[in-house]
DNA sequence: GCCGTTTTCGGCCCGACTGTTTTCAGTCG
C-alpha cells in the first residue's frame, strides 16, 4: 500500500514542474497545499480510497487533485505527473536548486540557452554566457557556477529522515521472509547521521536466496544494480540505493559492527585488536593466525573481547568514545522515553495547521506531559505572526482550551523573531508574562560573523528567553547555518539560563551534533523541540533524539525531560535543582 | 487547482528586505 509520503513528494513534484511552466502561481500553490496536506495527514490515503472515503473532505483536495490521488493509490502513475514531465526536463528540477535561481531564472535558462541539467547550467557558466543573458549579470553568473558546486555537494546525500520511510518497510518485509532470522540496517544511517549515502542491510537466513528475491520484487525498486549470492543492490524508485547483505549467524556482530562503522571508529577497534594479537574484521575477532575466532557473534561480544564497553551505534564517530569504552565512563544516552515536554509548537494562530485544542489533543495523546504553545511574533508577516493584541487574546483561548487535555500541562508562550540588532519583536513586558519565550533568527542570516554573534548575544541576554530557537538557521542540504561565534553564545546561553535548541524537524537538526556537543561542554542546557507545524509534526521528535544522541547527551542535558516542576523553575530562571534530588 | 458563494467566477497570505537591476525575482516560514 503506497505510503502517504512518496504521494505527497508527487504532488510537490507536480508544483514545481508547473513553475518551471510559469503557470498561474495559485495553481501552483494548490498542488503545495494539497502536498502538505497529504504530508500531515494523520491517516494514509490509500486505506481512505480503500475505504471508499471522499478525498475531497480533505482541505486542499477538490475533483481533481482527488483523482490523481485516487489513480496513484490503484497502481496507476498520475496523470499529471506524466504530462508535467513531459513538458519540462528533469533536469531543471537541479537547477531552480541553485540559490539564486527561481523557476523564472531556470525558465529562462532553459529557453534561451537550453540549459536542461545542472551539467549544463555549470557549462554555460563557465563559459560566460550566463551574465549576457537579460534578467543576469556577472555576479549572478559566478554565484551561479559556486551554487552548482553546493547542489553537487548535497545532493550525494538525502536526508536522513527522508530515508526512515524505505528502511522501515524493508526491514518488516524482509523479517517477514520465511527462513530470515535476522535483518538489521546498518552504516551511517543507524549511526544516526543527520544524511545518509545509501543504505545497508545485513541478513542471517538459512535461504539467503528468498531474502535477495524479496528486495529484488519489492515494488519500491526501480531496478536491480546486482545481484549475486552474497550480495543484492538496488536502487528504489526515490533513488535510494539499498545493498543487503547475507552474513553468517557466527560472524552476524563482527558484520554489523564493520558494517555500521564509521570508518574511523573500525580503525580504532583493529588497532585495539592487534594490541591484543588478534585480527578483526568483518567476519569476526581472530587469533593472530586467523584459525580461531575470539567473538562475532554479536556486537556486545567482539566489544567485551576488546575489554570495551558497548558502544551505541550513534558515537562511534572516534571522538573520544573509544577512552571512555575503555574508562566505562560511556554517557547514559537520552532516549525518546525520557522526554516529557515540548517547548516550540505552533497552531493555526500563526502558521500552524491546527487549532489550539486539536495540538493539545494530539500532545496530551503522545504521552506529552507539557506542551509550549510558541506561535510567530508579529515580524512575519507571511507566517500571520502575532502582535501583542493577538497573543493575549490567545492566553485567554489557551487557558479556555485547558481542559480538552486535563492531564496536559499547556504553557503560554511565543517564538519571536530576533530583529536585526538583536531587539525581539514584541515588548519586554508581555514576553515577561509569558511562560517559554523562543527567541528564533529567521532573517538576515547573512550579517558578518561579528554582527551576527552581537546580535545572538543579545537576544540570548534578554532576560525573558528561555530557548534560542534552530540556533544556526541551517537547513540540511540547503542552506550552511549561518556565521557567528558559537563559543560565545554558548556560554552567554549557559550564563543566562538559555537553553539551546535541537531543533527536530528533519530539514534542519540544528543544532546539529557537534554544536550541541560543545554547548554542553561548556555547561549549557539543550531543548529537543519539534517546532511543530501539524499534529503529526509531534512525531519528529525522534530525529531531534538522534541527534541528542549524536552529541554524547544524557537525560540531564536536556531540559525538556526534566520534571514539570523543574523545568518551570528553569524557565522562571530561579536557582534549578535536580531531579535527582 | 481549490474554495465558497452574495454560485459557476474571483480571490487565493496581511510584506519587508536584498541583490541586482533599472523594474523585479528570490528569500524568509
Amino acid at each position: 500500500m503506497v505510503r502517504n509520503a512518496p504521494l505527497a513528494d508527487e504532488l510537490e513534484e507536480i508544483g514545481d514542474l508547473l513553475e518551471l511552466q510559469d503557470a498561474n502561481p495559485f495553481r501552483v500553490r494548490a498542488w503545495r497545499n494539497a502536498a502538505r496536506t497529504v504530508a500531515d495527514l494523520e491517516r494514509s490515503v490509500a486505506s481512505m480510497v480503500e475505504a471508499g472515503e471522499d478525498l475531497t473532505d480533505l482541505p486542499g483536495v477538490g475533483k481533481d487533485i482527488a483523482a490523481q490521488l485516487e489513480a496513484r493509490v490503484q497502481g496507476a502513475s498520475m496523470p499529471a505527473l506524466l504530462e508535467a514531465r513531459e513538458a519540462v526536463p528533469a533536469g531543471l528540477l537541479d537547477v531552480v536548486r541553485v540559490p539564486g535561481v527561481g523557476p523564472k531564472k531556470a525558465r529562462a535558462l532553459w529557453k534561451e540557452l537550453g540549459v536542461e541539467s545542472l551539467d549544463a547550467l555549470e557549462a554555460a557558466a563557465r563559459e560566460g554566457r550566463i551574465e549576457d543573458l537579460k534578467g543576469f549579470g556577472a555576479k549572478t553568473q559566478t554565484r551561479i557556477e559556486q551554487g552548482v558546486e553546493q547542489v553537487r555537494r548535497f545532493q550525494a546525500r538525502r536526508r536522513r529522515a527522508d530515508a526512515e520511510a524505505d528502511v522501515d518497510d524493508l526491514l518488516r518485509v524482509l523479517r517477514a521472509v520465511p527462513g530470515v532470522e535476522r535483518c538489521e540496517v546498518a552504516g551511517s544511517y543507524r549511526r544516526g547521521r543527520d544524511t545518509v549515502g545509501d543504505v545497508d542491510l545485513l541478513v542471517v537466513a538459512d535461504d539467503p536466496a528468498g531474502a535477495m528475491a524479496a528486495l529484488r520484487d519489492h515494488p519500491s525498486v526501480e531496478r536491480v544494480i546486482g545481484s549475486g549470492e552474497e550480495k543484492t543492490s538496488v536502487l528504489l524508485t526515490d533513488g535510494l540505493q539499498v545493498d543487503l547483505r547475507v552474513v553468517e549467524a557466527a560472524a552476524f556482530g563482527a558484520a554489523w559492527l564493520y558494517f555500521t562503522g564509521s570508518k574511523a571508529h573500525n580503525v580504532r577497534l583493529r588497532g585495539r585488536a592487534q594490541d591484543r594479537d588478534a585480527r578483526l574484521n568483518e567476519y569476526g575477532l581472530w587469533t593472530a593466525d586467523g584459525d580461531t575466532r575470539i567473538a562475532g557473534a554479536s556486537e556486545g561480544e567482539v566489544y567485551a573481547a576488546l575489554d570495551l564497553s558497548f558502544v551505541p551505534p550513534e558515537l562511534r564517530e572516534d571522538r573520544g568514545e573509544v577512552e571512555r569504552a575503555e574508562r566505562g565512563t560511556l554517557p547514559d544516552l537520552v532516549t525518546v522515553d525520557d522526554v516529557r515536554a515540548d517547548l516550540h509548537a505552533h497552531t493555526d494562530w500563526s502558521d500552524g495547521q491546527a487549532d489550539l485544542e486539536t495540538m493539545l489533543r494530539a500532545a496530551a495523546d503522545r504521552g506529552l506531559e507539557v506542551l509550549a504553545i510558541t506561535d510567530h511574533g508579529p515580524t512575519l508577516r507571511m507566517t500571520g505572526g502575532l502582535d501583542r493584541d493577538a497573543l493575549l487574546r490567545q492566553a485567554d483561548a489557551i487557558d479556555a482550551a485547558r481542559d480538552v487535555a486535563p492531564g496536559l500541562t499547556v504553557l503560554r508562550g511565543v517564538e519571536t523573531d530576533v530583529l536585526e540588532d538583536g531587539r525581539l519583536d514584541l515588548d519586554d513586558e508581555l514576553l515577561a508574562g509569558l511562560d517559554v519565550v523562543v527567541a528564533s533568527v529567521h532573517t538576515h542570516l547573512a550579517l558578518d560573523a561579528a554582527a551576527q554573534t552581537e546580535r545572538i548575544l543579545r537576544a540570548v541576554r534578554h532576560p525573558a528567553v528561555n530557548v534560542l530557537g534552530h540556533p544556526t538557521g541551517r537547513l540540511i542540504n540547503r542552506r550552511e547555518g549561518m556565521a557567528f561565534d558559537l563559543h560565545a553564545v554558548v556560554e552567554a546561553a549557559a550564563e543566562h539560563g538559555v537553553a539551546l535548541e535541537i531543533n527536530a524537524h528533519p530539514a534542519r537538526l540544528d543544532l546539529d551534533d557537534g554544536a550541541a556537543r560543545a554547548a554542553v561542554a561548556a555547561g549549557a542546557k539543550i531543548a529537543v523541540n519539534t517546532d511543530a507545524h501539524a499534529t503529526t509534526d509531534l512525531d519528529l521528535l525522534r530525529h531531534g533524539i538522534v541527534q541528542a544522541r549524536r552529541a554524547g547527551l544524557e537525560a540531564d542535558d536536556v531540559v525538556n525531560t526534566w520534571s514539570t516542576a523543574r523545568l518551570r523553575a528553569f524557565l522562571a530562571k530561579e536557582t534549578v535543582g535536580t531531579d535527582r534530588g
